[in-house]
RNA sequence: UGCCGAGUCGUCUAACGGUAGGACAGCGGCCUUUGGAGCCGUAUGCGGAGGUUCGAAUCCUCCCUCGGCAGCCA
């Protein structure tokens, strides 16, 4: 699709409309913001970056691609006591991998702390703010409810004086954690909660990962974002649906300051079926050991899908594809995965390996006879060339690829059945080896048919299946590891606190060991992505090394076998 | 319960008063030395009731349903 080219430089075949790009092209029209776009990413630096994240970053970035505009990258480093400099190094490398450039517009709200402090004591001299001796308790109870107004604080008519006294004095560290927070004086009876006089500061006598001891107070989100965004100049402001009844509380903030004003807009965030998609979840799964890691494979972080074997591109391409909308939605992980099978399909090279082995002896085979033969690297690009395949009398076979009592619709290996062996020769099964004690099947013996050598066309004999192997003699062992879904469930987000760690799938991660390979893949390295003819896409795990390969299924291919299967 | 927001195929998403289209999933078929890829075909949808209009997914009214909000989190 990304190769279709339009006469229409706006609306690309890729990219469908929706309700941002109306905005600003209207906002385009009637020259609102001198004709820029400048839009921003603003993560928070506690924890590392999901797909749902990928969705905002192809959304701010995308729209200053295609406007010609440009996107900054803001830290939302308000919270010292849930940031590190890790989630700060990790965010940026996942942007970048991505795709994207903020190029010289790296930003932190904790660079405009000082501009904060100042305009909050504007806010204090206008009579705009208050300084609050409430508690946390006390102050929720003040709030009132969904259905009643709230109560004045009794602080809330000090003299301006005394405010500005008193801030200054919480910012040189003379009160407590939680003794007073500032406060906006706006309407304790307003029907939306965030206007009844939000905090603007609290005490928080911290260690913050880049101002370090200068602060013991500290900037609410409401507070730090919209000035943020004013001070860069940011032209639409794009965040989730649940900022909606904070986009007044934003514009009362930067009317009051009398200073430039950005537009809020907000879309509806990423739900993608069997995947949590909450932060503090994605950490309790790290801490409590589900998983070995925030990149681990089964992690929906983009560093987990990175290591999984997505391809940036693919990532792109399911964000464009999902759309942009306000509706809540719940997207179906078959959707990602369809986007990694297509960008795949186009570019990795197919290989052979056997990930649960059965030994093949081929009887009339010449014991030490070799045998080259001709693969193709990727039937989808032809300049991707061919590779030598080596055909020996002992082979492995997958242990899947053989029944000993198969239905009718298996067209594979079975007893006195014959299939080809991808690139080479049609065989036959002419017996089975078991272990005597447990009933395992251990070995098959098989004749070859000469004549029915791949791409002579000396035999009309078909077979309907066709099995891939690797040579017994040349092949090498490699670990094979596969991913199933994390969860059961198909919206674990939705699964009551208490009960979500019962919705985890205990089988997600199951480890083949004595896989074997041909011998092209033996020069892999982390990283090298690959399918593995028949099983799935694979890619180089990034702990891998010479001695040690590990192949992690990325997905696996469309499976019509399994389905079939599944109606037996 | 107040306020804000949202309801279009199974799931997403278009449509801007003029033929409800696309993607994924599904189903059927063709093709195939990957049960892959590709190709072709196919079914299913405007939350409801009124109204305005020659004509409504779109405008108006009422209703219903779902989501968000009562952190000194973001």
């Amino acid at each position: 699709m990304a190769d279709i080219t339009t006469n229409d430089p706006n609306a690309p075949a890729d990219k469908p409309s929706n309700f941002i790009n109306e905005i600003i092209e209207e906002d385009l029209r009637t020259n609102k913001y001198e004709g820029r776009v400048n839009t921003r990413f603003p993560p928070e630096p506690n924890g590392y970056l999901h797909i749902g994240h990928a969705k905002s970053i192809c959304l701010n970035f995308g729209l200053a691609e295609k406007y010609n505009g440009m996107c900054n990258l803001r830290f939302d480093d308000t919270n010292p006591t849930k940031e590190e400099v890790e989630y700060v190094d990790s965010i940026m490398e996942d942007v970048k991998w991505l795709g994207f450039d903020w190029q010289d517009r790296l930003y932190y709200a904790s660079d405009y702390f000082d501009q904060l402090y100042a305009w909050a004591e504007k806010l204090i001299m206008q009579g705009d703010a208050y300084v609050d001796d409430l508690t946390g308790d006390e102050i929720r109870q003040h709030r009132g409810t969904f259905s009643e107004p709230g109560k004045e604080s009794p602080y809330r008519n000090r003299t301006v004086d005394e405010n500005i006294d008193l801030f200054r004095r919480m910012k040189a560290g003379e009160f407590p954690d939680g003794s007073k927070t500032l406060r906006a004086k706006i309407d304790m009876a307003s029907p939306n909660l965030n206007m009844r006089d939000p905090v603007m500061y609290r005490i928080l006598h911290a260690e913050h990962h880049r101002t370090g001891d200068k602060w013991c107070i500290y900037p609410m989100y409401d507070w730090a974002h919209g000035q943020s965004d004013s001070m860069e100049k940011v032209t639409h402001s794009i965040c989730t649906l649940e900022f909606e009844n904070h986009r007044p509380l934003y514009d009362w903030f930067v009317e009051k300051l009398g200073i430039y004003h950005p537009q809020q807009i907000e879309f509806a965030r990423l739900n993608l079926t069997y995947t949590m998609m909450s932060k503090r979840k994605l950490l309790q799964l790290v801490e409590e050991k589900y998983v070995e890691s925030w990149d681990d494979p089964r992690m929906p972080t983009i560093s987990g899908l990175r290591r999984r074997g997505y391809t940036p591109a693919s990532i792109r391409a399911f964000a464009d594809r999902i759309g942009m909308a306000k509706r809540d939605n719940m997207i179906d992980v078959a959707q990602l995965e369809n986007c990694i099978r297509e960008d795949l399909n186009k570019t990795a090279p197919r290989m052979m390996a056997v990930i649960k082995p059965l030994k093949v002896v081929i009887e009339n085979w010449p014991a030490d006879s070799v045998e080259a033969l001709e693969a193709i690297n990727n039937p989808e690009d032809a300049s991707m060339g061919t590779r030598k395949l080596h055909f020996t009398k002992e082979l492995f076979i997958e242990r899947d690829d053989f029944m000993e009592d198969p239905p009718k619709q298996f067209h594979r290996l079975a007893p006195g059945k014959e299939v080809r062996l991808r690139y080479a020769y049609i065989i036959k099964c002419e017996s089975v080896l078991k272990d005597p004690a447990s009933g395992e099947v251990t070995e098959l013996r098989c004749t070859f048919d000469p004549e029915t050598r791949s791409g002579t066309g000396t035999s009309t004999k078909k077979v309907k299946g066709t099995i891939h192997w690797v040579s017994a003699k040349f092949g090498k062992t490699a670990e094979v590891r596969l991913y199933d879904r994390l969860f059961s469930v198909e919206d674990p987000g939705s699964v009551k606190e208490g009960d979500w760690h019962d919705t985890i799938n205990a089988n997600s991660l199951e480890i083949l060991s004595n896989a074997k390979i041909e011998p092209a893949l033996s020069e892999s390295k982390p990283g090298d992505k690959m399918q593995f003819e028949r099983l799935g896409y694979f890619c180089v795990d990034k702990n891998a090394t010479a001695d040690n390969l590990i192949f992690n299924r990325t997905v696996s291919l469309r499976d019509s076998w399994a389905k079939i299967k599944k109606g037996l």
